[in-house]
Formats: C-alpha cells, sequence, structure tokens
DNA sequence: TCGTCATTTCCATGATCCTTGAATGATCGG
DNA sequence: CCGATCATTCAAGGATCATGGAAATGACGA
C-alpha cells in the first residue's frame, strides 16, 4: 500500500514521458476493463514497438497491469498503484504538511468524488473527539 | 493552482531522480524557512556543482523557491507547486477517479493533518444533502 | 499444419541527462 | 580594494533513454 522509494522514482519516472502520461490518462478514462495494446498505440499515434515499450515501462512502475484475451494483451490502469503514489507524494514525500495535504483534499473534495466513508461517519458522530 | 500537461511531466520528471526526491524531503522538513544550498548539498551528500544543478532543476519545475539572503541562496519547498502536482496527479491525470482519490484521502485523513474545514463544517451542517 | 493477426523483442541511431572539476559571479568584512 | 566565502555556469565524459523498422513470438482459425 505503502511505496518504497525506488518505486516512486520509477513511478515518477514513468509520468515524466509525455507518450506514457497519455497513456495512463486514456486507461484511466477506459475505466478496469482498459484496452488491447493497439488501441492504446492507435489512441496516442505512436507505432506498436513504440507502445510495448512505453506499456511496459509503466507496468514495471506499478502503475498499469496487464492480461492476455485471446490475441490481444489488455492494459488497464492500476489504481492502486495511482493511489500509493498520491499518497506517497502526500505522505513519504511531504511529511503530510497540511500546506500541501489540504489544497488536495480540497480539491479532492470540490470534485465530490472521494470522500472516505470512514472521515464522514466520524464527522457525522463524533465519539472520540 | 491548476497544472498545465507540460508543468506536470517537468514535476514528474524533477521528482524521478534519486537526490532531487531527498532535496525535496529535506525541504519539506525544513519548513518553509528553507535552507542554504550548501546545507542541502551537504544533507545530501553531493558536490556543490550537482546540488545547484538539480536544485535549478527543482525550480523550473515548480517545486522549490529561492531567495537571496546575504552570502548565502536560501531553497524552500514550494507547498502551493507540491499540492498543486497531487491535484494533478487526482484529478487532470486520473479524472478523480474514486479508487484513486478515495485512499489518499482515506491516508490523508489517517495522517490527521488536512481535513478541510470546508468539508467539516459542510458536513456538520448538512443544509443541501 | 499453415497463414494471419496482435504484440513483443532486437537493434542501431540520436537525443537527453548526470556528474565533476575548473572557471566565473555575487556578496561581505577588513 | 582585497581576500574569503557561497553559489552558479561551463565543458566534457559517460550513462541512460526514446524511437521505429525488422524480425521473432504466441495465439487463433481454416
Amino acid at each position: 500500500m505503502t511505496l518504497s522509494e525506488q518505486q516512486a522514482l520509477d513511478a515518477f519516472g514513468a509520468l515524466s514521458q509525455e507518450t506514457r502520461l497519455r497513456m495512463v490518462k486514456a486507461l484511466v478514462v477506459a475505466g478496469p476493463e482498459g484496452m488491447p495494446a493497439g488501441a492504446v498505440a492507435d489512441a496516442v499515434g505512436v507505432p506498436a514497438s513504440s507502445a510495448s515499450f512505453h506499456l511496459a515501462h509503466l507496468e514495471r512502475a506499478g502503475l498499469l497491469t496487464s492480461r492476455r484475451e485471446s490475441r490481444s494483451i489488455i492494459y488497464a490502469a492500476d489504481y492502486a498503484g495511482l493511489s500509493a503514489l498520491v499518497g506517497f507524494l502526500m505522505l513519504d514525500c511531504c511529511q503530510g504538511h497540511p500546506a500541501v495535504c489540504a489544497p488536495a483534499a480540497d480539491t479532492c473534495a470540490a470534485a465530490s468524488c472521494c470522500l472516505p466513508a470512514e472521515v464522514v461517519t466520524e464527522l457525522a458522530d463524533p465519539v472520540n473527539p
């Protein structure tokens, strides 16, 4: 759940390349179903060999998963890996500094996507302050 | 407040290098006061010229700020830049996907560092469900 | 088994990055 | 103004990475 420094370095390196960042975006919107390697190659507009290189890079970095489905290989976003990277950035890297985490949590709440159930119930029923 | 794709690429690239990641960590714990370039060089154990190279890289990427103080140049973590990167990772990159944001917000809440005031009051006083 | 399709691996080229010592700048005390 | 201090810039080396065509692999259908 929590990333080692080396894992974080690999993940940051993987995301620091335009083609790979676009691939991650495309696969996140594609959802847990994912999409075949060829479709990713078409989506980002690179030849198959380049796509394969970058997809392998992202998978090594723990940002994607892959599974074979008959003749195709389906790549999908690794949501756990992505959230672990967010967690690393906030906690390990930034020591949970409020100036970093608060705006992030704010942004997150504004997107109304992700307030954790534990926090909601704890706040609605404050047993232990 | 929100990062362009190019800015995010630069920031990820900046954090994908061990020396630079250690520099950011050191400067985050150093607080808003920051520390002189020489102290950062000593903290991460690299010669002055390497330190200067990496500090400039991090500043270009929007992760650090610098100011001159007599003979020294003080570097400090750019908390706004760091939180913007977290925001980019959650929203632009991952489309605010709950599977990414929820665990992150969870982690954040567990560290009890950063629940935004807006969310707390809104939950304590639910006017519009 | 053969041919086809989807993907990966191989390989060579070019680009980018990291490192360090030496040179250059900027600032202050005397 | 001079020397000392703290930091950046320059230049050259070595390392790593990105690209894309060609060949190889693996899976499927006829």
